[in-house]
This record gives structure tokens, sequence and C-alpha cells, in this order.
DNA sequence: ATTATCTATAGATCTATAGATAATGC
DNA sequence: ATTATCTATAGATCTATAGATAATGC
């Protein structure tokens, strides 16, 4: 498990601890308990005394921030490399829809946190939104979309996505793939394409491409205690 | 302040002691505190004794409980009102997003906690999604919309109400007017409608009514301390 | 006499730290 | 020798109750 050569193991091992610390929220926040949780439950879960907590972290909020942090940015490399390639503005915006709905079935611990973060975060300039808009900005210029108004058109993909998120995640018996397409197509009529064009490009084959940058899940899927 | 002659002045005050802890409950929900609070910061400020607290609730989440199914019937009745006496089911869906939306203006209480409930709540089978899906089940019966998938759909409605909720809660120089009827313009033409119809039945002068149930709000605006 | 409320508090957390122990660096 | 970790715990909450006080019913 080599890492970094110039770093120390001190490093190594400090990192670890906190790696495990943070793995432990995201673990908490995926389930229904999310936030509510004590510091030595944390701990516990991470198989870390309660002291080595506050080596790394000030309090609770700043592990929940940082564990937010992380699911965010990868959820930001895992968009992009699902995205990388596509170049026609609408299929690319369609397909940053149905692969962030497909979230539930590759990542079901990241989909779970960005559904609890909800609009707190993906509205904000991370994540979801600033590539959701850039999509949308394109798509606009290309003059196949009209938009408006950006941020109402954000608010309106943001929102759609996350009720259809938590409508799969309560339904298992759905058909996601068929549900994600609808979603798609549903937002490119709502952006003023007609029927035909919008149902066909919703329904391009999804590939899901090996990422470029290889790194495992910060936080594996993994059952609580 | 008489309220009902056979019930005796006991019950009265007793009455009148719940409702305040479900006031002060509902402040600190629509608050950025939420449910985070104690017991006694809840007593506090409903100016009233822990010990009456616990002769009304076994614990907090059953007065948090009692609070969240006070708002959405509130929600309701205020929803019922503002629809009634609309024929055109596009129109009455249209008019149901709108005023929705506006509760941002006209019950800021009760939205900031209609988002905080976000998806959990709204989509259950009190509140909006009853509502909602007898809005659009009439309308795709009588042929105007289509709708494939009626959960689908709801996922959609919800998530985009609660999205421009949020983007008008965080942005107050925006125009509520127009952004809600682009907002529901934009779920007419998600579910079929060509843009010029949408457009149309999204703009129809709202009315607000008074409403036939005159009670005053439960949870009056009001702030911490 | 009954019922609702209030005040005070026991007992159960939970946070954050101090001091001891183990691991690494040199 | 230094750094990270662990264990144990002081002090600060917070919950829920017991017992006293005030208000109402008859």
């Amino acid at each position: 498990m080599v890492e970094d050569e110039a770093v120390t193991r001190h490093d190594r091992r400090r990192m670890q601890t906190r790696a495990l610390l943070v793995e432990s929220a995201c673990a908490f926040l995926a389930s229904d308990i999310g936030s509510r949780v004590s510091v030595q439950q944390l701990a516990d879960r991470a198989d870390v005394g309660v002291g080595s907590f506050y080596n790394h972290f000030a309090n609770k909020e700043a592990l929940f921030d940082a564990a937010t942090a992380e699911i965010l940015t990868e959820f930001g490399r895992f968009f992009d490399g699902a995205c990388d390639g596509i170049d026609d503005p609408v299929v690319l915006f369609a397909h940053g829809v149905r692969m962030t709905a497909h979230l539930l079935e590759s990542h079901r611990e990241m989909s779970e946190i960005v559904m609890r973060l909800g609009f707190e975060y993906l509205a904000k300039d991370t994540a979801l939104a600033p590539r959701a808009a850039a999509g949308l900005r394109a798509a606009a210029e290309s003059g196949r979309l009209r938009i408006d108004h950006l941020d109402t058109a954000l608010a309106c993909t943001a929102g759609s996505l996350l009720g259809c998120l938590h409508l799969l995640a309560a339904d298992p018996s759905l058909d996601v793939t068929r549900t994600v397409s609808a979603l798609a197509a549903g937002l490119l009529r709502m952006f003023g394409l007609d029927d035909s064009t919008a149902t066909a490009a919703a329904s391009h084959p999804l590939e899901f491409r090996p990422r470029r940058f290889g790194a495992a899940p910060r936080c594996a899927p993994a059952t609580l205690p």
C-alpha cells in the first residue's frame, strides 16, 4: 500500500486514520442516522480512539464538512469522467442527468449522500451546479435549447433529479433506465425541445467508461454496526 | 378567546400550552436551527415549564411530528382554498404550482418548513403529492397533458418546485411572479404542452382568495430569541 | 378534589482534554 | 526524540421525572 515516498510513514499512518474517520462519517451520512451521531460512535466505527478524532478535526462539524467536500469532489470526478468526449451539448446535458441518476446503481453510498445534501450543496458552486450550468449554457448558445433564466433552469434540473433519485431509492421495483431516460427527455422538453428530438437525445446508449483518474471510491459501501 | 363551550377551561388552557409548544417547534423548524434544539429551549421559547412539555409530548420527536403534521394540514387547506373553483385541469395544475411557490411571500414560515421537509414529506400521501397527483391525472385524462409515468411526473413537479423555492429564498432580488410562471410553464412543456399554450396557462392572473376555513395560521411568523 | 403547571434535580449522555502508551525517525 | 495514538475522565450538556405550587371544577 505504497502511496508516496516523499512522505514519511508517520504521515501515511496519519492520513489513513483521517481517511478512516471520513469513511465513517460518510457511512453515517448515507444511512438514516445522518449527522446525528456522537464523536464516540464515529470513532468506534472507524476503529480509532476518540482522542485521535480530535487530533484530526476540531469537532464533528469539521469532519462532516470534510466528508461532504470529499464526496462532492468525487462526484465531480465521476461526472466529468462519465461525460468526457461528448460533443453535442444537448446529448451532453441529457447524459449528465442520466449518469447522475444512475449513481443509485453504480455508487449507492454517494447517491444517498447527494440526496441528503439536497439543494443546499448541489445548487452551490461545487458539484452539480457548475457542470449543469455549463451544459445548459452551451446548449442554449447552440440555439437548440431555450433557457430563459439559467438559475431557474438549474433549480428545475437539480430538483427533478433529486426527486427522481428519491423515487428510485424508495421503490426498487422501478426500471431505473426507463425512468432516468424519461427524466432527461422531460427536462429537454421543458427547455424547449420537441418530443421526438428530446426522446432521441435522452436515449443514446450510456457508456460506463473507466474513469481517467482511477482512484478507488473513498467511501466504500459499508454496513453500519 | 372563547373556542368551544363543551370543553372545560382546563382543556382550553391545556390546548393553549400545547399550541404554544407546537408554535415554538415551528419557529425553530423554519429557522436554520431546525430540530437540533433542546427540550429546554423549546419550552423556553414557548414560555412554558419543561415539565409541561412532557405533559404533552413523550419526547422531542413527538412534538416535531405533531408540528409537521399541523403544517402539512395547514398547507393542504391553503392549497385547496387557493385552487377552489378552477375547472380547466391544466390551469388548475399550473395554478397549484404557482400558489405553492408563492407561499414564500404569503406564508414565509410555512414555506421554510416545506423546504426543510423536502421530498420526505412532500412526496408522501399527505400534503402536495395527492393534490398534484389528482391535478396531473385529471389533466392527463382530458388528453391535454401526456403523463407517461405519474410518479416520475410527481417527482419532477415536487423537485422543480422545491428547487425554485430554494432559489427564490436564497435570492430575494428575483421577481417571484415571473420565476413562478416560468416554472409552471416549464412543467407544462415537460408534460407535453406546446410553448404558447403552456405560457398562457401559466399566466392566468392569480387570485388570492380568502380561505373558506378562516383559521388563523397556527404558526405565526415569529423571530427567534 | 382534581388537574395542569412549574421548579429543581438525578442520571445519562456527550464533548474535549490530559496524561499514558505505542510506533516511527534518526 | 518525536509523533500519533489510546484510555480514562472532568465538566458541560440534555432528558425525563418527582414533588411542590397554582388554577379550576364542583
